[in-house]
DNA sequence: GCCAACGTTGGC
DNA sequence: GCCAACGTTGGC
């Protein structure tokens, strides 16, 4: 399967994660069921994934990655130091997991005004009114269009 | 900073 | 289980 994972870029970029030790960074800081259930229950490793950039100047796609390991524990919900910190999770029973993602390539930034005036792309869950979520499953023809679009 | 959309919380 | 209040997301 295909997907699109929001970043922040100033708390993850593109570039941080081409930086980051192995190309990889784990994807810890979700805290919504909907998302969770996407990388515990859906996710493969070797899934592709459109690197998003969001809340930033130039929200868009900035590169492709790929899921390199399933789902696991979220350490930082049992850190009461943690911005995700969780008092109701326990290690005996853990809320929230998580998936690692590793660098395919960083590629133009191919942004959110661009894809929602590309045809091919108007199926997409980030298009939709009233998107929120962070993780957004990606069919095959809009991963497809997608790839056209950002070029080799 | 605004605000629409949506998820979560908690009283009842 | 309902639903109002509140908090968060995220583009603009």
């Amino acid at each position: 399967m295909h997907w699109l994972m929001k970043s922040e870029p100033t708390e993850c970029s593109i570039d941080d994660l081409a930086s980051a030790p192995a190309q990889t960074v784990p994807w810890v800081g979700v805290r919504n069921y909907q998302a969770r259930n996407f990388m515990r229950d859906e996710m493969r490793v070797g899934d592709g994934v459109l690197f998003y950039h969001s809340s930033c100047a130039e929200p868009g796609v900035a590169g492709l990655a790929e899921v390199v390991r399933p789902a696991y524990p979220d350490a930082t919900q049992f850190d009461p130091h943690s911005p995700y910190f969780d008092p109701k999770s326990s290690p005996a029973a853990p809320r929230w997991v998580h998936v690692d993602v590793k660098l395919v390539r960083k590629t133009r930034l191919l942004a959110l005004s661009e894809m929602r005036s590309t045809p091919a792309l108007a199926s997409m869950q980030l298009l939709k009114r009233g998107n929120r979520l962070s993780i957004t499953p990606v069919s095959a023809a809009e991963w497809r269009a997608v790839l056209a679009l950002l070029g080799p």
